[in-house]
DNA sequence: AGAAAATGCTGATTAAGATCATTTTTTGCC
DNA sequence: GGCAAAAAATGATCTTAATCAGCATTTTCT
């Protein structure tokens, strides 16, 4: 029993303007638009699976998407987020490899389909294009490598404050202004954090027992920014 | 006391051929070196510094090198690897932030320094050279991401077993085909796995009390290669 | 609405690896 | 070639976080 989903137009596409594909031309646009296929996603869903071929790249229309990666034990590892305006599965489109991860939408999710071809064709005609691109590839490159240094050198607690401002900073807040604007299951703190379901519930209550954040099941407030910057160690 | 170091041209440089430089035009290729500097760094010496801006990249003529972060407790976490022919601060550059981490030269090296402005011309004229430079940061991202998920999944007995066919990989083997051709301090190969010397030194014994690998003070030999990587615990 | 399943929470125990202390060996340097 | 300094090795102890177990609460589905 699908439903038919409106697949809306780049043109239309809040999303487009704070997305790296704000430097196209109208007949560019256009031919995203033409070409373009679109899907919703329930919560849950998978968008693509590790080991599986691309043929082309995700946008997401409206949505939260985690990208993770799973071992041979079975345990999960988040290693990016993404939103509306986000571009998914790119870098194994531009590397002509595999996908090296899953992704699965964190909540029901509308995501746009631009065909490999048509990317790549954008990507080698306009230069601006490109030069967006090779900067998102950096920030993403770096950000990687700052969680790789700290996942080997800040204790849980520390990882997990700063995994409370990351979510904060990528899905944003409530009108309160205060409660994080995404709810993740403790599983999946654990799994961005790299702990375990336990440990990540037992920092969490800390946390709340200190006073730095308010929980109400899986909604989440922020009280103290500054406290949990601190308690981050993040410097900067 | 500096001795006057002879630069290299681009064009008898036996690394290029295999650096993302190797789509360049002979025209390009002489705009590098009329306008490249260079400098030689002698093992431990400094090639650029976190937090500085990067004035332009570093193409390494001959040499190795090691990208590593510190962290406020003064802990080293190696983020990357370097070696002939590949390109270090390029991402720092691409995405106009400040350097993320340090570089240092892991044994003597010879490294080219191209400016900023002649970096970027040549990126934004050449598509060749920007798709180029979108696969390697793609790849780099793999790596990097890869290396995340498994700080956080993975026991140090198998980071340092992957850590070892790493180096295998990057930096090869002697002429007698076994031995590592990088000689790491105890200490580096901590910082590489991302755990303490004595725990490194403790797995690095039990490998080579298993046979997996011989050690002659800081040179290694990879015995069985094979049993290494189920240690590792890599499929592909 | 109500039952089943999934998720969240808490405590006890264990294990991996960090830390600290000390000795031995190697390296780099005059 | 010899000597000081650095690095490597090893043992003992401590800490963090994983694991295991059991119960409480929330979601989800019909």
């Amino acid at each position: 029993m699908r439903q038919r989903t409106v697949i809306p137009s780049c043109k239309d596409c809040n999303a487009q303007t704070c997305s790296i594909f704000n430097v196209l031309s109208c007949d560019e646009q256009d031919k995203i638009s033409d070409n373009k296929g679109g899907n919703f996603y329930k919560r849950g869903q998978h968008i693509f699976f590790e080991g599986t071929r691309p043929s082309g790249v995700f946008c997401i229309h409206k949505g939260k998407v985690k990208i993770y990666k799973i071992d041979h034990t079975g345990n999960e590892q988040i290693v990016r987020l993404a939103k509306d305006g986000d571009i998914l599965g790119y870098r194994s489109v531009v590397s002509n490899e595999l996908y090296a991860s899953f992704a699965a939408a964190l909540e029901d999710s509308l995501i746009c389909f631009i065909p490999r071809s048509v990317f790549l064709e954008l990507l080698t005609s306009n230069g601006q294009l490109s030069m967006q691109m090779m900067i998102r590839l950096s920030k993403e490159l770096k950000s990687a490598e700052r969680r790789l240094a700290e996942m080997a050198q800040k204790p849980v607690r520390e990882r997990l404050a700063e995994a409370l401002l990351v979510l904060q900073d990528v899905f944003g807040v409530e009108n309160d202004g205060e409660t994080l604007d995404v709810r993740l299951k403790r599983e999946d703190f654990a799994h961005l954090v790299g702990t375990t379901t336990e440990t990540a519930i037992r920092f969490l209550s800390e946390f709340k027992h200190e006073g730095l954040i308010e929980v109400n099941g899986r909604s989440i407030k922020i009280l103290q920014n500054r406290k949990l910057t601190q308690v981050a160690n993040i410097y900067e």
